[in-house]
DNA sequence: TATTGTTATACTCTATAACTATA
DNA sequence: TATAGTTATAGAGTATAACAATA
């Protein structure tokens, strides 16, 4: 991803006695009213972290695929290699990540998650989960798994 | 609203052979990878107007309420009243919006489109509605009406 | 020649805080 | 005192372009 970019710091809340017109018909503008009051339990799920969506995205992607490079890392959050250096350089300050000279290809560096990397996010990622259902009780399960599949369809 | 913020230049595809791990089953990833796909599609039905999806929103919020104030506006658009004037100025500058003195409270602009802004945003709304359905082609509109309905259900 | 990472620079959007003029 | 708008300033995140090292 890139821009999950909801810099908000407040939440958004409908204006009572506005008319909103075609927004509410247009599928563009509710998703993005829903993806604040996600990024909203992101935003609970991580607080006192300094964990930003984007920086999560970063540390799962990571973890799961110990060893990518900086500018793969760049294409997955949809950001230019000069970000995904400066991304790069903060994880590794807060000690998560760790580059490593690549055998074969000089140019390169390896990302992985340092021991300490690992253990924090595992914990980050179970609250995050857990905040990501919680918000997600206003509907059923079965209905959460029907939005997933039509959102899956729709950024295909 | 406030960020629509995919401030994206460039498409994002899944990279191919990665592990996206936990993200693909949050909801929050999810919407996001979304409202990517709805992003573009709306900067095509924008492309060659100088439109983002916040001047979008303004434009239709301004149209549906006329005679809104600028505080009005920015909680519309989840911004600071500085934020919110700055857009006025540009939407000012375009000459699609003009700013008019409120008989009662000499402290507040109304806000009103222009005959000019009017016009373009006839144009642009049909547009923007067109490409919003044609890139949920990719679903029924069955399946549209539903995904409305549990992303609204959501941001409640 | 093409690619990876780096550096320097600039731009956009937003926030905060202080100020003014009204209310 | 409180509110609407304004102004100035700063910060985050990103883009672009040029560069070095390596492929």
């Amino acid at each position: 991803m890139s821009p999950h970019r909801p810099r908000l710091l407040a939440p958004i809340h409908r204006v009572a006695g506005l008319d909103y017109d075609v927004l509410d018909e247009l599928l563009g503008y509710s998703l993005r009213r829903a993806q604040v009051a996600l990024f909203l339990a992101f935003r609970d799920a991580a607080r006192g972290s300094d964990l930003t969506p984007p920086r999560f995205t970063a540390l799962v992607i990571i973890g799961a695929n110990p060893g990518l490079s900086q500018s793969v890392l760049g294409q997955v959050l949809g950001i230019a290699r000069s970000g995904a250096k400066l991304m790069t350089d903060y994880l590794e300050g807060r000690g998560w990540v760790e580059r490593r000279r690549r055998n074969g290809d000089a140019r390169a560096w390896g990302l992985y998650l340092t021991r300490r990397g690992q253990q924090f996010l595992e914990r980050v990622k179970a609250r995050v989960l857990d905040y990501d259902y919680r918000v997600v009780r206003k509907i059923t399960l079965k209905e959460r798994k029907e939005l997933l599949r039509l959102l899956e369809k729709l950024s295909r």
